[in-house]
DNA sequence: ATGAAAGCGCTAACAA
DNA sequence: TTGTTAGCGCTTTCAT
């Protein structure tokens, strides 16, 4: 049923050639007279040669591919929209190299036991890793796996060597100051999980703003991701200080929630509670009232961890790399 | 640097067995006596075996992968949800096998030529292939291709022989019946794309539904599938029929889009124009007012189309799949 | 510039 | 139940 695939030999034979000239010509290396290469070349189009991928990496030693790993514990986590835009730049940089793209949701116990394999037996070139959370066995595999691996964000615990992160500690502070500069003094804010980087980073951002204002940084509730994390954290945070006048959301997704109970309990944004999220998620436009937010460049950001990875592989040391994120400002802040 | 790795017949000397009997006891196969099973195990742990699992594929000739292919001109169609949703039902399944996910968002040329040789050299022991459009070489290509291609939705030009759709026809019939048991008789509907087969399925569904309940079918428009597509169409339609009082929408996004025109045009939603959108997004119940939908069950299309590649792989000759969608009733409609 | 030959690490047919 | 042997298709020294 295999339709037997074209070799190199037949193309060879058929072009009166040696087989090494004619993989010299495939991989136009050198030391080839003309009159051969093209030989071989007509001899390729004749029978449609295509070389055979696994067969030059085994003898190559290189696999020809990178993988995308998402740990987590939750396989619903790569839902997130946000992957997908990654995935988007990352396979934007992979398509103009010869490189597939393996993706690895290493949720169960025994996806992370192949993604350890992998790492261990070279059978990517190299790998990108995203979203790890604290203590995360992944963590020390990736270091001392012989293979280059770039971190998409930065984890809690460690400072990986090569990595790109959105600017999340800047975003949370601008989005903070924001909020300060529309003269609100009561200032709350809903984090995200703090034993990811991302999340304590929005914190620490949140603080820093205002520090600096020489504002109270007390009034914190700890939400889930989800938005009705966000509903849950409002209902604490508005029974704990009634009188607040502005909070600042780890996320999009929080932040509906968020407002959602704001309105239940009469109060109005922006003029009562200005709400400013994070992510700017496509919906964060057509909420009531349109959501101000933080925008990360979530496209690029996976264009330049492939991009990182791709100079690891060429032998260069790449400098980590953190993007800028941007206010968004609208009407509900 | 490359760490030599632990080969096979380094196995087979410490356990003190020919390299075959390591093989089969690595593969589980028969015909090794219990002792030797033990030594070659041991031997294993010690030295960290791990097969390599390019010179298994060259060997076998089987690629260990399968590929999930998205066609189309546009790169940032795969940051639609919908696939990351797919890939999250993919993953689970093939989490449960020893098969890697590749992923090949062929957009550019240069994409669709490696998905090509892809297809043709087997580099690949399955394929699946999602959101075609109309003419889309790949479908030609997919069919004679040596390995096993399950398609995720119709091409509206075509039907192939392995395939699991979401039932939009019936969604959106349900959709447009619901609108008419509200009362409604001058309904009108936006379409998605008519060159794809989830558009065309959308908007037969529509016609459907009023052919049966004897109403008129020609106030149509038709969108791009994204907020200001289906803002402009709507626009179209209400200078048309100034008078219609129900719109079915075939996407969420689109339908947020109208929801706006409809408001700036005065019109109350749903008391003077009916909306019913399809999709489900996240942000669907988040509207105002809240979004009256179709749900179709994303994760479990990316399931089945992964089971029913499996089951192709072993030989068995699956049917195709039609998955049922659920009429989600929210304030709008 | 050219070709012969020796692998890459594994599997599988065959003989013992 | 064993081990020997011949590949899988390509790359890459190393002579010529």
């Amino acid at each position: 049923m295999p339709k037997r695939q074209v070799t190199l030999d037949e193309v060879a034979e058929r072009a009166g050639v040696s087989r090494s000239a004619a993989s010299r010509v495939i991989n136009n290396a050198p030391h080839v007279s003309r009159a051969k290469r093209e030989a071989v070349q007509r001899a390729v189009d004749a029978l449609g040669y295509v070389p055979n991928a696994t067969a030059r990496a085994l003898a190559t030693q290189q696999a020809g591919s990178v993988v995308l790993a998402i740990s987590g514990e939750d396989p619903a986590l790569f839902a997130d929209p946000f992957f997908a835009e990654v995935v988007v730049g990352i396979s934007s940089v992979l398509e103009e190299t010869d490189l597939e793209l393996v993706l690895s949701l290493a949720t169960s116990r025994r996806g992370q036991a192949r993604l350890e394999q992998l790492l261990r037996t070279r059978q990517a070139d190299g790998v990108m890793l995203m979203s790890l959370h604290e203590n995360d066995p992944l963590a020390a595999l990736a270091q001392q796996a012989d293979v280059p691996v770039v971190f998409g964000g930065r984890p809690r615990d460690f400072e990986p060597s090569y990595y790109v992160d959105a600017d999340n500690r800047g975003g949370a502070r601008a989005a903070t100051e924001h909020l300060i500069a529309g003269g609100r003094t009561r200032i709350a804010t809903i984090t995200g999980r703090l034993d990811e980087g991302a999340g304590t980073a929005r914190y620490q951002g949140f603080q820093d703003a205002l520090a600096i204002a020489g504002l109270e940084a007390s009034r914190v509730a700890h939400g889930e991701f989800a938005e009705d994390g966000g509903a849950k954290a409002m209902g604490e945070l508005l029974s704990r200080w009634p009188d607040l006048d502005g909070v600042f959301v780890a996320s999009d997704q929080m932040a509906v929630g968020a407002m959602r109970v704001l309105r239940e309990a009469g109060k109005s944004v922006p003029e009562d509670v200005g709400v400013v999220g994070f992510n700017d998620i496509s919906g964060a436009r057509h909420t009531v009232p349109p959501l101000t937010t933080v925008h990360q460049p979530i496209q690029a950001l996976g264009r330049e961890m492939a991009r990182m990875l791709l100079a690891l592989l060429a032998g260069e040391q790449p400098s980590p790399l953190i993007l800028p994120t941007r206010l968004v400002v609208r009407a509900s802040g």
